[in-house]
DNA sequence: GTAGATATTGGAAGATTTTGCAAGATAAAT
DNA sequence: ATTTATCTTGCAAAATCTTCCAATATCTAC
C-alpha cells in the first residue's frame, strides 16, 4: 500500500466513523502510530480533517443529510421553506411515508394539520408525533443505526414491501439529471421499497443536492413525480428536469434570513 | 475514545433525556466525575449546554415528554434502585427484550454497561440508546400509543413472534399470588408475545403494584423466573412468592433522597 | 543493474496535555 | 444552624504530542 492510498483510507474511514483514535487508525491501516500522526498532519494541513488530542475527527460532520441532530440548524430556514411547501401538496386523509432525513424532518414539522396516517422508519420524525394524538404513526421496526435515529436492516425492508400508501416523501445525498442518488447503503434498500410501496413519490432536496453525485444510484427520474427545493437550486437543472417531465417546487425563500444556532 | 468525541457523545446523551446527573454522565461515557465536570465546563462555554448543580441540562428543552415524565414520575429513586437491581441479573452479551413502562425505562439505564443486544417496543428506551453505538436496540414496529410512546398492534406482536432472546425484563399493573395482571388490553398480546420469545422472565414491579389486581390476567407465578421489587413491599406476599419458587430481589433503598427534577 | 541520494518509517526522550484524586470552599437541604 | 452534597482548586500520575535519530525503502543517475 503506498502512503497516498494510506492517506485515502484514513479520510475515507473517518468519514465513517466521525470519531478515531491514533490506535484505532493506526491498526486499521497497518502502520505505526507515528506514521499515522505524520498523515493526520498532512491531511490537517490539506483541510480534509481535523487533528484531536489522542486522534482526528471529520471536519464537516454536520454536512450529512441523515445525520440526524435536534439542534442542527444547517440550512434551518431552507429547509423550514421546503418543509412547508412539501406539507402543501398533501391532501387530505391521504397515507404518507416518510423517509428518514432532516428535510423530510422539516416536512413532518407541518404536517400535523393534514391529520393524515404517516409511515415512517425515522425516530426523529416518531418523537415528533409521539405525544400528538391527531395523527396516527406506524414506525416500522428495525435496528437502530445509532448516529443517525433511522431503524435500518431486513426487518424495516419487509414492513415497507408490506405497505401501501398514496404519498412517499423522500430524501437524498444527490440528485442529477441521470437520476437520484444516496450515500448511504444501509437506507437504500429501505427507500427502494419505500418507492415501490407508494403512489406519488415527492424529493424533498435543498439546493446543495443538485448537481451532487452520491455513490449508490437510487432510482432514475422517471420514478419521480415531484421534486420540492428551495430557491437557490441551480435554474438550468431545474429547467432540465421539468423538461424531462418532473414537476420541480421552488420553496420561497424566507423573509427573514437563516436563525444563527444558540449560544 | 479520544476526548473531542467524549464530549460529542455527552452532548448526543444530554440532547436525548433533557438532563442528567454528573455519576449518570461519568458511567455513560466511561471516565471520571473531574472529567466529566471539565467537559461540561468546556461545553457550556460553547453554548452547547448549561451546567446545573448535581449534573447538566439541555439549552433548549424540547419537550421530549417521554424522557421528561419518566424523570419526574413519582416513585423515583425506588424505581432507579430496581433498575439497578435488575441490570445487575443480565449476563454480558445476553439479549434481552425490554417491555414498555416506567420501572423497565429504569432499568434501561443501567443497561448499558453490560453492552447486550435489546429488543423493544418502547420509544424512551430506544431514544434512550440512540446516541450510544455500544449498544445494539431493535426496535419492534407498530403503531404508536400516543400518551405512552409505546409501539402496539398487530406488527408488533408479530415481530415479538419471530425473536427469540435469553431474558425479558417486564412491567405489569399488579401482582398477586394467583398471577400477574395488566390494565392495558392493548399491550397484553404484546407482552406475551415477549414471553414467549425469552428464556427467563424477569418482573420489575414496585412496591405499589403488590397486592393489586388489573383487569386483564397476563400470566401465572409458574412463568416467571424472577420478580425484582423495593423493599417496602409486603413481606407476607414476598415470602409467599418465595414459596411458589419464584425469586424474589429486593432492591436496597436509595441512601439518597430522590434527586428533583431540573427546573 | 548498481551506487549514492532522498524520502519514508518506526521508535525513543523530553515537553505538553489530560486525567483522576483529595482537600478546602461553596451551595443546597433539613 | 447544621449537615450533606456538590463544586473548585491544586497536584501527581498517566497519556499523548513533538522532535530527533537510526533503519529501511524508494528514487535517480550512471
Amino acid at each position: 500500500m503506498t502512503a497516498e492510498e494510506r492517506k485515502h483510507r484514513i479520510e475515507a474511514y473517518l468519514q465513517g466513523v466521525e470519531f478515531a483514535s491514533l490506535e484505532e487508525l493506526s491498526q486499521h491501516v497497518g502502520v505505526s502510530t507515528s506514521t499515522v500522526r505524520r498523515d493526520l498532519t498532512v491531511l490537517e494541513a490539506a483541510g480534509s480533517l481535523r487533528r484531536t488530542h489522542g486522534g482526528a475527527r471529520v471536519l464537516t460532520p454536520k454536512t450529512d443529510e441523515f445525520a440526524f441532530s435536534a439542534r442542527d440548524s444547517h440550512q434551518f430556514s431552507e429547509k423550514e421553506a421546503i418543509g412547508r411547501a412539501c406539507a402543501e401538496l398533501i391532501g387530505s386523509n391521504q397515507s404518507v411515508i416518510l423517509d428518514a432525513g432532516t428535510t423530510v424532518y422539516h416536512v413532518a414539522r407541518h404536517l400535523e394539520e393534514k391529520a393524515p396516517q404517516i409511515v415512517t422508519n425515522s425516530l426523529p420524525v416518531a418523537n415528533l408525533f409521539a405525544s400528538a394524538n391527531k395523527v396516527e404513526v406506524i414506525l416500522a421496526g428495525g435496528v437502530i443505526y445509532p448516529r443517525l435515529g433511522v431503524l435500518v436492516g431486513p426487518m424495516t425492508v419487509e414492513a415497507f414491501l408490506k405497505m401501501r400508501a398514496d404519498v412517499a416523501i423522500m430524501s437524498a445525498g444527490g440528485i442529477t439529471l441521470e437520476g437520484i442518488t444516496n450515500s448511504h447503503a444501509l437506507l437504500i434498500d429501505i427507500q427502494r421499497a419505500m418507492l415501490k410501496a407508494a403512489q406519488k413519490i415527492v424529493f424533498c432536496l435543498d439546493h446543495s443536492k443538485f448537481g451532487r453525485q452520491s455513490v449508490s444510484p437510487l432510482c432514475g427520474l422517471d420514478m419521480v413525480d415531484a421534486i420540492v427545493t428551495d430557491s437557490l437550486a441551480p435554474a438550468e437543472l431545474v429547467a432540465g428536469l421539468r423538461e424531462r417531465g418532473v414537476e420541480v417546487i421552488l420553496a420561497p425563500a424566507p423573509a427573514n434570513p437563516a436563525p444563527v444556532a444558540a449560544h
